[in-house]
DNA sequence: CGTGCCAGGTGCCAT
DNA sequence: ATGGCACTTGGCACG
C-alpha cells in the first residue's frame, strides 16, 4: 500500500505512525487542531485552529491553513523532525542549525494522519525563463538592435556577470541586461553598475547599456534616460500561437472565494458542453458525474 | 466529521467528493500518480510521478513532491478549480485570468482523496520584521547616531518612500534605510537613489544617507564608501535573552535526508531522556511511545 | 487595477 | 559557508 491513514487516532497511535514514517522516509500529512510556534530568523506564534501539516522526507515541514499559497509556517529542507506526546498534545518539532531555527506544532486534536510512499523521478521542464530569453537573443541579436553582435554570455565584470556582452554596428561595447518581466528602478541600477565596470575596462570606447524586458516602469525609464542607457521591449516568450481552452464537461467547480459566498451553490452550469472550435482530441471516454 | 477520506477510489467516486468539497468550501488533498501541465506566465510540464495535491477553498492549488519547500507546480489564490474524468484520468484544472494561467493535473491512479473542514480564525503574530526595526530606531534614535532626530517615517520622495527621515546633530537632512538582515549592493543603490532625490529638495544642505542593517557585504560596503554613504550595524531583534531548548523525550526522529540513508532505521536512541538543565516546565504527563 | 517593495523570501550556482 | 541573483517569486499597501 502506498498510503497509510489513521482517522481520529489517539496521540499515541499517531506518534507510532510518525515514528515509522520518519524512519523510512515517507511523506506525512496531519490534519487537526493545533497551535504553531516558530523561533529563528524571526519569531512567530499562531493560536489554535485547524491546519494541514506536511512533513517531507527531505526535512521540509509545511503548515497550511485554508488560505494563501504560502504556508503560514514552515521549515526548509534539511531540518530534523521529531514527534512526541506531552501534556496531552502531539507535538511535532522541526529544527535546524545555521541558522538556528525551531518550529513546534502542538496538536490538541488529530483528525487524520497519513503516511505516503512517494516515488517521483520526473523533472519539471519549464519554459519562459530568463534562460529562454537569452537563447532568443542569441538566436536573433537584431532583437536588441540592428547590427548587434553578441560575444559572450555571463561575462564576468567587476560588478558581477553580464547577461549578454557584445558590440554594436559601430564596434562599441554593449552590455545587455535581460529581464523576463516588467522592470523597476533596481534593474536600471544593476545595468548602470555593469556599464560602469565595463567602462573601466574599455576607457574612452563609450560603453553602452541596453535593458531588454517586456516593459519598464516610468521611474526606471527616467533613470535609464538620465544615465544614457537604452531600453528594448521584448516579450519573454515567443509567440506560442493560440491557447486552446474550453473543456466541455465541467464538473466540480469551485469559485475560489474567501468564504462568505452566501447562496451560490448552484450547480446548474451543466449543459455547456461542446463549446466552440474542436479543441484537443479530448473528446473520448468522458466519464462525468451526473 | 471534519475529514472525509476515500482510499483507492474510482475516478468517478473521487470526482463526486471533489464536487462536494469544491461546492461547500472544503480543503482537499489528493495523492496519487499524475502528470502536471502549466501554461501562463511561463510554461511547464511534469511527467508521471506520485505527488500530493492540495486544493484550497480560496482557489489555491499546490502540487508537492517529496522534496523542497516550494510546490513543483501551483496556482495562486483566486483561481477556479474544476474536476472531470476524461480518457481514464481524473483531471483537476485550475484557471485564472489577469494573467491568464491554467494548471492541469491528470491522475492515472488515485491512492487517496480527503476533504477537510477547516476553521481557523487565528492570526499569525510575527516579530522581527523591518517594522520592528523601525520601532526600535524611533524608540532610540541614537542607534543610528548620537544626535539623530527622526522627523518622519515612510516620507515620500521622488525616488519612493524613505524608511526614516530626519536630521543629524548639525541639522543636516538624513535619509535612513532599514534592512532587517545583511544587505548587498542593491540596498546601497536604493539608498543612493533616495539621497539623490532628497538632495534635489534640499540643495546645498549636504543630505546624508545611512544604511542600518545587521551587516553588509564587502561589495555593498565599497559602494557605500564610493558614494559617501554610511553604514550602521544594528541587530534586527532586541536581545531576547536565552533560548531554551532540549526536549527530553525525543521520539520519531527524521534526519531530513534525500533518501539514500541506507541502514539507519535504528530506534535505539531511547534512553536519552532528562537531558541537562531543567528546561521548560514540560515535564508533566509525558506519554512517549516505548 | 498597476507600481513599488519587503520577505523567516526560496532556490541555484558561483567563489 | 557566503555572495549574488532569478523567480510562474508571494504578499501587502497605496495611488
Amino acid at each position: 500500500m502506498t498510503a497509510t491513514t489513521l482517522h481520529r487516532p489517539t496521540h499515541r497511535d499517531a506518534l507510532y505512525l510518525l515514528e515509522e514514517a520518519f524512519g523510512d522516509g515517507r511523506m506525512v500529512t496531519l490534519f487537526g487542531r493545533c497551535t504553531v510556534d516558530y523561533d529563528g530568523r524571526a519569531t512567530s506564534s499562531l493560536g489554535p485552529g485547524d491546519r494541514l501539516v506536511v512533513c517531507k522526507p527531505d526535512g521540509t515541514i509545511l503548515v497550511h491553513t485554508d488560505e494563501k499559497r504560502k504556508p503560514v509556517n514552515w521549515q526548509p529542507p534539511g531540518c530534523t523532525h521529531r514527534a512526541s506526546v506531552r501534556d496531552g498534545h502531539l507535538r511535532v518539532r522541526s529544527e535546524r542549525s545555521t541558522p538556528t531555527e525551531r518550529l513546534d506544532v502542538a496538536f490538541e486534536r488529530i483528525d487524520q494522519v497519513t503516511a505516503y510512499e512517494v516515488t517521483d523521478r520526473s523533472d519539471l521542464r519549464l519554459q519562459g525563463s530568463e534562460e529562454d530569453l537569452r537563447r532568443r537573443i542569441l538566436d536573433d541579436p537584431a532583437l536588441v538592435e540592428e547590427g548587434f553582435v553578441p560575444q559572450a554570455t555571463e561575462r564576468e565584470t567587476a560588478a558581477g556577470p553580464v547577461d549578454v556582452f557584445g558590440e554594436d554596428a559601430a564596434g562599441r561595447p554593449v552590455v545587455v541586461e535581460l529581464k523576463r518581466r516588467r522592470v523597476g528602478p533596481s534593474a536600471a541600477g544593476q545595468l548602470q553598475r555593469y556599464v560602469e565596470a565595463v567602462d573601466e575596462e574599455f576607457p574612452d570606447e563609450g560603453v553602452r547599456g541596453v535593458l531588454v524586458a517586456p516593459s519598464v516602469t516610468d521611474r526606471a525609464r527616467e533613470l535609464l534616460a538620465e544615465r544614457g542607457l537604452s531600453f528594448v521591449a521584448v516579450e519573454p516568450v515567443a509567440d506560442e500561437g493560440d491557447d486552446e481552452s474550453g473543456d466541455g464537461d465541467s464538473v466540480a467547480k469551485a469559485e475560489g472565494d474567501g468564504g462568505d459566498d452566501g447562496a451560490d451553490a448552484g450547480r446548474d452550469d451543466g449543459p455547456d458542453a461542446g463549446d466552440d472550435a474542436a479543441d484537443e482530441s479530448d473528446d473520448a471516454a468522458d466519464d462525468t458525474a451526473e
